[in-house]
RNA sequence: GCUGGUGUAGCUCAGUGGUAGAGCAGCUGAUUUGUAAUCAGCCGGUCGCAGGUUCAAAUCCUGUCACCAGCUCCA
């Protein structure tokens, strides 16, 4: 239930507080002086706020503890009480080198090379000081002790890279006051009871089995109708823009992948390959499992030798991949080894890719929109011009990322660009959004290619009947179908609209005495194509609601002698509690009319 | 892949070296019930898996698998 009082604590990300910011990063260095004081052998590296706390990564030859954590917060709250000055002082690249030698801070020394000045010092009182730009708090009594928490311990790379020392991460969260903490608290419980690995299973989606593997889900019959209605829904409404659906293999000779250049680029990524003997896996002849779609639906287009008039042919799958993702990578349905990617490959005259871009982009709009989902962000995933990981023309790439741009401009859409997140062989417009964790993930992309078409040399015949070069548009509005019903799964908290819910309608008789006429109107409720079931546990009407409650069955319709004397049904909603009885007819005509719109009862 | 944590009945969890437990679910019986739990009985576990230590291991040690958090990666 939501608590009113709560509901009224606003809690500011820390990028919108200057007071969090100052708070959030002085409780991190009075962290790192307590960890120091503690554990003498601690090195310090970097402390950040993030937007819900702070972390700050050590380097230390034991790995903290659970218990460790308590004591470091009991050593804060010491520190906090000293009533310690932070006073800011700026120094010299040669001042601040020496004093870093001095205590002996080898990673501090590194990040003195790579900041700029004015470079500054901040201590705490006479104790502790550290390299940092602020801002911070002027004292450190300034802090509630009761409004900050050491959260959890992790692994991370000193600088991000794996290559480098691994280093001990503390996450600490601070705020102004303990109330704002506790609401803090709340609402992190409150994610956890969306997470769609929770809901998923307590609403009978989908399973993981041991003996299948890791990063397989099964669908269940309930999972699968979601799925089912999902791709149904798509698959009309790209009918109605023209695209082709076609049907491709799940593997495929391992050629087509270096002809795409992905075998070269991820055969680490992929399963291994299947070979018949070893002389065929020593030259690398063999059948892989299909980590891409695109070299397939390319396959379909060479077929033929095509028109200009044949263009823009759109060719569209529901085509299920497999990639060996790390095992630390895997979890939930947000990343697994084996999805279906609602892809399809447009190719297209260069006259045409703006166009088309533009109708894609209008396409992925108008399904989230059906799908009731508004927290995205659009990103421009451009090429990193300093890394050479990519396929391809810098004149190529250039007009990709500029047909891209135009786009999101003509569209007026807000969007951010992000350098290095491009596709190896091309620039792509990519729909984030996130889960209940706040974790960020891709669903919907768009990406222009140029480099496809020229690897497997693909052509159409001019007006001119000379041979041009199309262009290929990747697009997936859901991007991957299991990971769109995990981002469902949360953004619904497991209350899906009617149209999408597995069951739509549960009927409940008051006694056994009234269920023959309870299945007669569920008889003729699922003539009409609606998803009801009668609940036949015999239980009694209290049971039998909080059992449909729990389950998340969006229309109850009760069923008693009063029901049956007026051929009614009373109908109680999820969303909206009880309604009171209704003539069946009219509950199945409203029932058919909400699925049809996306709608509500 | 890396660091840390977790793994006990279908589910949620208790059990720190001495005879494996609870609630819910399931089954059976009674009850025939009007808007979030009717009562009673019964069933249910190689304590993730494999080794080891010990008179004795869910419990301690080693390995392994899976899951969780974070890092790295993500066509």
């Amino acid at each position: 239930m939501v608590n009113s009082t709560s509901e009224q604590i606003k809690l500011p990300k820390t990028s919108e507080s200057e007071k969090l910011k100052k708070i959030r990063h002085t409780t991190s260095h009075i962290m790192a002086m307590a960890v120091q004081k503690l554990f003498p052998k601690a090195q310090v590296t970097i402390g950040p706020w993030t937007e819900n706390g702070f972390y700050y990564d050590f380097d230390h030859p034991e790995a903290f503890t659970e218990k460790d954590l308590k004591a470091i917060k009991k050593e804060m709250i010491k520190i906090i009480n000293q009533k310690l000055p932070v006073i800011r002082e700026e120094v010299s690249r040669e001042e601040a080198e020496t004093r870093i030698k001095a205590i002996n801070e080898p990673y501090k020394l590194e990040i003195l090379d790579s900041i700029h000045e004015p470079i500054s010092l901040y201590y705490l009182g006479d104790k502790w000081w550290d390299l940092c730009a602020g801002p911070h708090l002027e004292n450190t009594n300034e802090i509630n002790p009761k409004a900050i928490e050491l959260e959890t311990l992790a692994g991370a790379y000193w600088r991000g890279d794996s290559n480098k020392q691994q280093l001990q991460r503390i996450y600490g969260t601070a705020w102004e006051t303990p109330e704002q903490l506790a609401e803090y608290k709340r609402r992190k419980e409150e994610a956890l009871k969306r997470d769609h690995r929770k809901l998923g299973k307590e609403l009978g989606l989908f399973i993981f089995a041991d003996q299948v593997g890791p990063g397989l889900p099964l669908w269940t019959p309930k999972g699968t109708i979601l799925r089912s209605i999902l791709e149904d829904f798509l698959k009309k409404e790209q009918v109605k823009r023209g695209y082709l659906q076609v049907v491709t293999p799940h593997i495929a000779r391992v050629d087509l992948f270096k002809t795409s250049g992905h075998w070269q680029k991820y055969k680490e990524d992929m399963f291994p390959m299947m070979a018949e003997d070893e002389e065929s896996a020593s030259l690398e002849r063999g059948f892989v499992l299909k980590p891409m779609n695109c070299p397939f639906h390319i396959q379909i287009y060479k077929s033929d030798l095509r028109s200009y008039r044949d263009l823009p042919m759109r060719l569209a799958e529901f085509g299920t991949v497999y990639r060996y993702e790390q095992s630390g990578e895997l979890g939930g349905l947000t990343r697994v080894r084996g999805f279906t990617v609602d892809d399809s490959h447009l190719f297209v005259r260069p006259d045409q890719l703006d166009d088309e871009f533009l109708s894609v982009v209008d396409l992925i709009l108008s399904v989230f929109k059906s799908l009731q989902l508004k927290n995205f962000k659009a990103r421009l995933s451009f090429r990193d011009p300093e890394s050479d990981k990519y396929i391809g023309s810098d004149e190529a790439w250039e007009k990709a990322e500029g047909a891209i741009r135009r786009a999101v401009q003509t569209l007026e859409m807000e969007y951010f660009e992000a350098p290095g997140e491009a596709a190896f062989y091309g620039p792509k417009l990519d729909f984030i959004f996130q889960d209940a964790l706040e974790r960020e993930w891709q669903l919907g992309t768009v990406q222009v290619d140029y480099n496809l078409p020229e690897r497997f040399d693909l052509e159409y015949v001019d007006t001119d009947s000379s041979r041009q070069r199309p262009i290929m548009i990747h697009r997936a509005p859901f991007g991957s179908v299991e990971r769109l019903i995990g981002i469902l799964i949360e953004e619904y908290a497991g209350d899906f609209p009617l149209w999408l819910a597995p069951v739509q309608v549960r009927l409940l008789a008051v006694s056994n005495d009234f269920l023959p006429y309870t299945h007669e109107v569920c008889a003729k409720m699922q003539a009409v194509g609606i998803r009801a079931e009668v609940d036949l546990s015999g239980e009694r009407l209290g049971k039998l609601i909080r059992n449909a409650e729990k389950d998340k069955i969006p229309v109850m319709a009760i069923v008693g002698a009063n029901e049956i004397e007026a051929n009614s049904l009373s109908i109680r909603t999820r969303a909206s509690g009880e309604l009171g009885a209704i003539p069946v007819t009219e509950v199945l005509d409203k029932i058919t009319k909400a699925i049809a719109s996306f709608g509500n009862f």
